[in-house]
DNA sequence: GAGAGTTCCGCAAACACGCT
DNA sequence: AGCGTGTTTGCGGAACTCTC
């Protein structure tokens, strides 16, 4: 190209404070689990404020479990997840503070360690200096991630979210979208129709109900075989960041508290609520009590939400809630 | 016919969670 | 803190239609 514009200080490029880091430009090889990409996250967050100042990090475990929304004493999961972090290399391409271009792998963790109820660990100093930046940080919002059920909703939403400004994601080749979607490896996904129907679809779904933006997928064929894939972005107005709460709200609820009462588990309290809205709910729990004589409160409460039991006539209940009734 | 699109099914692993 | 168990998710596959 012709233009090596002469008039351009060097001056210029020391008076920028900000170097501008492409985000897009760290990756994660291989699959996470939901668990994970959410465990990888708040793990980030709790270390970020001494990402570059210390060299490993503490949380309680307990609140970590807390903060990825999974409710269990079992610390086997936990260490397993704990160990395909340390498993799992994330990879960088991107410029750094000269322009040049920089290329790097590294592991997720470089260690992890439970010991009297605290977790510690450690990321490599290359990561996390790359890592350490205020784009990535706004990235994790927690608040969106918890509300994710499937991994790859999340990992869509990671990838598409930083470019929002932007309004679309490149087109990427099917192949670097499987890779970013932790699925290169598999045969079964070479077929995009099964790649459409199992992820492309749910994933895209799922995004749109449950997170801040809108995404809409584009195809780009080459003859009859579809070659790349870019999403167009929008905000979702219905769900502006602040609009989303965690479910700390629903915790407040007389509903909440009642099904509680009535030894509902957390997960399942909140997801009767948000799935049938809290009049529903309250309705059933009003039928329940009305019942009397049922040992198993909560299998019948589950189902007379499902099949709407009514006060004058009760549907046919379900075996495990008829003989519970006997 | 080749590939997309859709709708079923089944299995194994991951996960949730009460119980002890 | 770990065990047992029921549920959910991920993944592969079969069958069938639709469209170039």
């Amino acid at each position: 190209m012709s233009s090596s514009i002469p008039h351009d200080r060097l001056t210029g490029a020391l008076r920028r404070q900000s170097v501008k880091k492409n985000v897009a430009a760290i990756h994660v090889s291989g699959k996470l689990t939901l668990l994970q990409r959410k465990l990888s996250n708040v793990l980030l967050l709790n270390a970020y404020d001494s990402l570059v100042t210390r060299s490993k990090h503490q949380i309680d475990a307990r609140t970590l479990c807390m903060m990825v929304g999974y409710n269990s004493n079992d610390m086997d999961t936990l260490k397993q997840s704990l160990r395909s972090l340390a498993e799992t290399t994330a990879e960088w391409d991107m410029l750094d503070a000269n322009g040049r271009q920089e290329w790097g792998v590294s592991a997720l963790l470089s260690y992890a360690k439970l010991s009297a109820g605290v977790c510690e660990y450690a990321y490599s100093p290359a990561l996390a200096e790359k890592l350490h930046d205020p784009k990535v940080f706004a990235l994790i919002n927690l608040n969106i991630q918890r509300r994710f059920t499937s991994g790859h909703a999340l990992a869509l939403y990671e990838n598409c979210y930083r470019f929002l400004r932007t309004g679309s994601t490149g087109w990427w080749p099917i192949d670097l979208f499987r890779r970013l979607m932790g699925l290169d490896g598999s045969a079964y996904y070479e077929s995009f129709k099964h790649l459409n129907a199992k992820i492309i679809k749910p994933a895209v779904a799922e995004v749109n109900k449950t997170s801040n933006i809108l995404i809409t997928p584009e195809l780009h064929k080459m003859g009859r075989q579809v070659s790349e894939i870019r999403f167009l972005i929008k905000e979702n107005p219905q769900l502006a960041m602040l609009d989303i709460d965690d479910g700390e709200g629903l915790r407040q609820g007389a509903v909440y508290t009642a099904l509680m009462e009535l030894g509902v588990s957390d997960r399942l309290a909140r997801q009767w609520i948000s799935q049938h809205g809290e009049d529903y709910v309250s309705e059933k729990i009003v039928y329940l009590k009305g019942r009397g004589g049922v040992d198993s409160p909560v299998g019948y409460l589950s189902a007379a939400l499902k099949n709407d039991y009514k006060a004058e006539k009760p549907v046919a209940p379900t075996p495990k809630a008829k003989a519970a009734a006997v």
